[in-house]
RNA sequence: GGGCGACUAGCUCAGAUGGUUAGAGCGUUACAUUGACAUUGUAAAGGUCACAGGUUCGAUUCCUGUGUCGCCCACCA
């Protein structure tokens, strides 16, 4: 070979190690101060007026560590970031963790409860409240690290946290605004009880568990006409009706009768009624009507205009007087009941169901539905939207949050994609309720309502004069992270940041919170600036294990991507990551995928080995004028390739974007181009050749960084020694090669 | 019950607006090689693109139906 010369740096004479490099890396661009918008301006790297590119990073939970999933979430989103901000945008990246509310309380109370045998209400809210806080933090601290292992180019000088001080005061003012226009209310309303963590729940934070469970039928006592079932025969001291369908021809000569029974103890009171949504085929076609404990029954109650009392209490137990059942678990109260039921020759039918049932996401606990005073956003109400950005709802005219969020999807002005979860997205707004945003818990925004005797007071701050007690809950998570992509650019004050990046260009997150999270954007940016939070939703799958299942720890089976980026280096699973995973589709991840990236890291290294050990500041002339026609085919094929690569990458499909990259860097050029070069070179075209060659190794270079941000940086400052080069640009602001 | 999606090589997956012999990685087999390469390269084997109809000059791609799997939503008291 042609040598094995001295003046090539010597790192490149041992094997890739991305180890040291990385971390090495980060830092160099860390100093640089080139992640700010603002400094890549100063330093004349990006122009002022250049086009605008500006995201926020979905915050992650400070419940603990970083999953592959974020690891994905992160590569793509960087991905997206380098390569608009090589293509000279100007463009910010806003980094930020959630205090998530439930989650991290209930985790922290765990912890502490496991070691110490205390809960909070042991602890007080003050120290409770300090525990997780400092819990809060290191989770933060931890999680910052992992996002540097993973090359995120964010702005860390813009990072915020959905409970600090000015996402607080942005919380306060939005509330208010809601609440004075009556958007949010208090109410009595059935709500999702989670007895276990002492919350409520949303709707959302519910899942559904399929359990056997008995299905009783019987009648209240021996002179009452109709027979009922149900699997929860103790909340039956709480009917206050029997609902029979309208045109039940069984049962419509007893509408409108009433009766009393003495059931189990208790008296009640039971009036027959008529309503549509009866199904007359399930059971005995007569629903008891519980209207306390159950979301349908609460709506039939209020129809027919019936009492509700409330039988169950928030401990689950009974809060009837009747000796039997009095302060009994709900659990125990059905044994009793279905034992009274069988003494008094009531229980005509006993069977074995499956059923689902409501458990809370965050504790497991068994959700019981209990009336509650809580506070409401209602998402039907009209109001004015002063001042509108959004098509189809002029300034000035109603509109309801539903609408909001249905308008905006619909004509376009943000695009899903893939576009068939814009179907999913309609189909739960078509079914959206009221949205609860009280939580019982005390890690979170407490709500800006203060309390004297009768007098309330909604405020941004606390009203003056003695007395005033604020209200004990806080605000659903999920309330301060609607305002995020304007809270962190600086809102409610007036900020430059607010001026020039919003709205964002894209938010990319995770399918699974599409409704919880991009939805609840959507309702927050639209009511409060009239616009939309971001132009385009990018959804990424999920990341599965080899055999195709979810990574839990339950199951054991997750890869713990800062151990990855350890043995194989961040590069290595980034590219992993992203190859193969399109919009919206789960991907798989193994660690022989990610070590076969490692040897494509190493085989970058070995290219530029090869071309600087034959091209040197010495032995490269001038540059042709004219290429010989092989090497202008050379140099056309690379421009296509960057041209694909770039279309690609904005047609959000950067898995094919990676794959071509990699298919060319490898096959083409190092198969196919450098092999055929090894004879160039000696020839008579051997200026030529060493042209094409550092051509083809910086563009790809650049082409590849967005993916492995690690290796080609440091190649690339090897490169720019090696030939001398004055103005040492960090590759990560290089010019995206031409289209 | 309602909705959404998937089904392509042994395995994991690409195949945007229908157009020659359907692609990659891993795996398998053969050969080469002290090579820029903790190897790498060259080549090979391997596919009724789930099934059945339809539209079309032409369908893996569009339409309808069937089957299997997965996910989301609702929830029957």
């Amino acid at each position: 070979m042609e040598n094995k010369q001295p003046n090539i740096d010597e790192r490149l004479l041992k094997p890739y190690e991305s180890k040291n490099t990385e971390s090495k890396i980060y830092k160099i661009w860390e100093d640089s101060g080139l992640f700010n918008p603002d400094e890549c301006i100063k330093k004349g790297v990006t122009k002022a007026d250049a086009p605008v590119f500006s995201m926020v990073l979905p915050p992650p939970n400070v419940t603990g560590t970083l999953h592959m999933g974020h690891a994905l979430m992160l590569t793509v989103e960087d991905i997206l970031v380098r390569f608009n901000r090589m293509r000279g945008k100007r463009t910010l990246w806003v980094p930020g963790t959630d205090h998530a509310a439930i989650a991290t309380q209930s985790k922290v109370e765990k912890i502490i409860y496991k070691e110490e045998g205390k809960n909070r209400h042991d602890l007080g809210r003050e120290e409770f409240l300090k525990r997780v806080e400092k819990f809060a933090q290191d989770s933060h601290d931890t999680i910052v690290n992992q996002m540097k292992t993973m090359g995120v180019s964010v702005d860390w000088s813009r990072e915020a946290y959905t409970l600090d001080e000015k996402r607080n005061l942005a919380v306060r003012t939005a509330f208010k605004k809601m609440y004075d226009e009556g958007l949010i209310y208090r109410g009595h309303r059935i709500v999702n009880w989670d007895p276990k963590g002492q919350t409520t729940v949303s709707d959302d934070e519910v899942v559904y568990e399929e359990r056997k469970a008995k299905f009783y039928t019987f009648k209240y006592s021996k002179d009452f006409p109709i027979s009922i079932s149900t699997t929860r025969p103790e909340t039956k001291v709480g009917d206050t009706a029997v609902a029979v369908h309208p045109d039940d021809p069984r049962y419509k000569k007893f509408v409108g009768k009433e009766y009393d029974a003495n059931f189990a103890g208790v008296h009640i009171h039971v009036k027959i009624v008529a309503d549509e949504t009866v199904d007359k085929e399930f059971g005995t076609g007569a629903l008891g009507v519980t209207p306390a404990h159950s979301m349908t029954d609460w709506d039939i109650a209020e129809r027919h205009d019936l009492p509700r009392p409330q039988v169950i209490n928030e401990y689950a137990k009974m809060m009837v007087d009747a000796p039997l059942l009095k302060g009994k678990k709900t659990t125990e109260a059905r044994e009793i009941v279905v034992e009274w039921l069988r003494q008094e020759g009531l229980l005509e039918k006993e069977e074995e169901v499956s059923q689902n049932i409501s458990t809370a996401e965050r504790t497991g606990g068994i959700i019981e539905p209990l009336p509650k005073l809580q506070w409401f956003l209602n998402v039907n109400k009209e109001f004015t939207l002063a001042d509108s950005k959004i098509d189809g709802i002029p300034s000035g005219s109603d509109t309801t949050l539903k609408e909001i969020m249905k308008k905006t999807v619909e004509n376009g002005q943000i695009n899903i994609v893939p576009d068939h979860f814009k179907k999913t997205y309609f189909h739960w707004i078509e079914n959206l309720r009221d949205w609860c945003i009280s939580r019982q818990i005390w890690f979170g925004h407490r709500i800006p309502v203060w309390y004297k005797g009768e007098e309330i007071y909604c405020g941004i701050n606390a009203p003056e004069g003695e007395g005033w007690t604020q209200d004990s809950d806080t605000l659903d998570t999920w309330f301060s992270s609607g305002l995020w992509t304007f809270s962190v650019l600086g809102w409610p004050e007036k900020t430059e940041d607010l001026r020039i990046y919003h709205p964002t260009d894209i938010l990319e997150t995770g399918y699974e919170i599409l409704f919880f999270w991009v939805a609840r954007m959507i309702l927050m940016t639209g009511y409060i600036l009239g616009d939309i939070p971001f132009k385009k939703v990018y959804l990424h799958g999920t990341v599965r294990d080899a055999q195709g299942r979810k990574m839990s720890k339950s199951l054991g089976n997750g890869i713990d991507p800062i151990v990855i980026a350890d043995k194989y280096g961040a590069d290595a699973a980034r590219i992993a990551l992203v190859i193969g995973a399109g919009p919206g589709t789960d991907t798989r991840i193994y660690e022989d995928k990610i070590k076969g990236q490692k040897h494509f890291a190493n085989k970058i290294w070995n290219v530029a080995r090869f071309v600087l050990s034959n091209v040197n500041s010495e032995n490269l002339g001038e540059k042709p004028e004219k290429f010989s026609p092989e090497n202008e085919a050379i140099l056309a094929e690379l421009k296509n390739v960057a041209k694909q690569a770039t279309a690609n990458i904005e047609n959000d499909r950067l898995h094919i974007a990676a794959e071509e990259i990699y298919q060319y860097f490898w096959h083409v050029f190092a198969d196919k181009i450098i092999e055929d070069s090894k004879e160039k070179l000696n020839g008579g075209k051997a200026n030529e050749t060493r042209w094409m060659l550092k051509t083809v190794l910086e563009t790809s270079l650049k082409l590849i960084h967005p993916f492995m941000p690690f290796v080609t940086e440091e190649v690339w400052e090897i490169v720019n020694n090696h030939f001398g080069n004055k103005t040492k640009n960090l590759i990560m602001v290089g010019e995206w090669p031409e289209a």
